[in-house]
DNA sequence: TTTGACCTTCCCATGGTGGCAAGGTTCAGG
DNA sequence: CCTGAACCTTGCCACCATGGGAAGGTCAAA
């Protein structure tokens, strides 16, 4: 009977790794699951990947670095859309920075646009439960909002 | 040839209409697609509907009430299952004012709970935008970020 | 050799919405 | 009466990012 072994400690950095890697190394490496990693293969954000001869996938250090990256941008909200850009304009060392900022001010202003309406809604919802008693009788202010009732 | 007219001017109340109306019109007067409105009666928000001998569905003012109950909801970003729960309590006159207080109360702390998560990715792209140069160089704090070049 | 962890591809689901196609209905104008 | 416009019907596909699962192949350690 084998005990449970303290976890497998692999290497959580990508100098103490040995390359290539599998599909599912490179995900923990990233933090990315091992589906995301082939989706973002399939959407051309990683070069076409290495493959062993019975086909499974095969990482290097550049690549897990992409994935990182694509994590990274997905934390802070860019689209699969804009993160092929962010990516490629990564990737190309003429790039002009006024073409990342202008990537990622477009996506602050969309943040604060969506920020804002949700804010708004919290602030009628919350104005709302102000007036609700929350209790075991039927009156409620958040329902007569919703059916108009007030109009 | 016909010289453009002013807009039909339908009705936009629903006293000054003549019942019952087809899914454009009820569409119109509930701001809510006619597409929408056969999808929320396919998920049972609204009791089936009747139907004219030809087969178009026909509606009645409680049934425009209910779609514009519906918008209601979505515009203060409930989801449609959450949707669902509050058009029962609407028409369940022994409901408690507890129970779509209970809703709305965790609907808002999602709402907070998202809103914290989108300011989160904007304090960091905003500081991030303010030590990008936006020039026609290619060095960009920005990238860096997000290629993890600084650990 | 067996076992279990891993990999492959393929299909389906989510949620809320839009679009399109192919066809039926209704109504008003000519 | 016919035609055309505007409307309605159902059904399928798409989005976006992600997860689930099935059916089957591979690999390494015991």
């Amino acid at each position: 009977m084998k005990m449970t072994l303290p976890a497998p400690m692999e290497a959580a950095t990508l100098e103490g790794t040995l390359w290539p890697v599998a599909i599912g190394v490179a995900a923990r490496l990233s933090n990315v699951s091992a589906k995301m990693v082939r989706h973002y293969e399939s959407l051309g954000l990683l070069a076409p990947v290495a493959r062993t001869d019975s086909g499974y996938r095969q990482y290097n250090a550049a690549d897990v670095r992409t994935l990182q990256f694509i994590k990274r941008g997905r934390d802070l909200g860019f689209s699969m859309a804009e993160i092929a850009e962010l990516v490629s304009l990564w990737r190309n060392r003429q790039r002009a920075s006024a073409s990342v900022k202008r990537i990622a001010q477009k996506h602050v202003n969309e943040l604060a646009h969506r920020i804002e309406a949700m804010q708004a809604m919290q602030r009628t919802l919350t104005a709302l439960l102000d007036h609700c008693q929350g209790d075991e009788r039927p009156d409620c202010p958040i329902l007569d909002d919703l059916a108009g009732t007030c109009c």
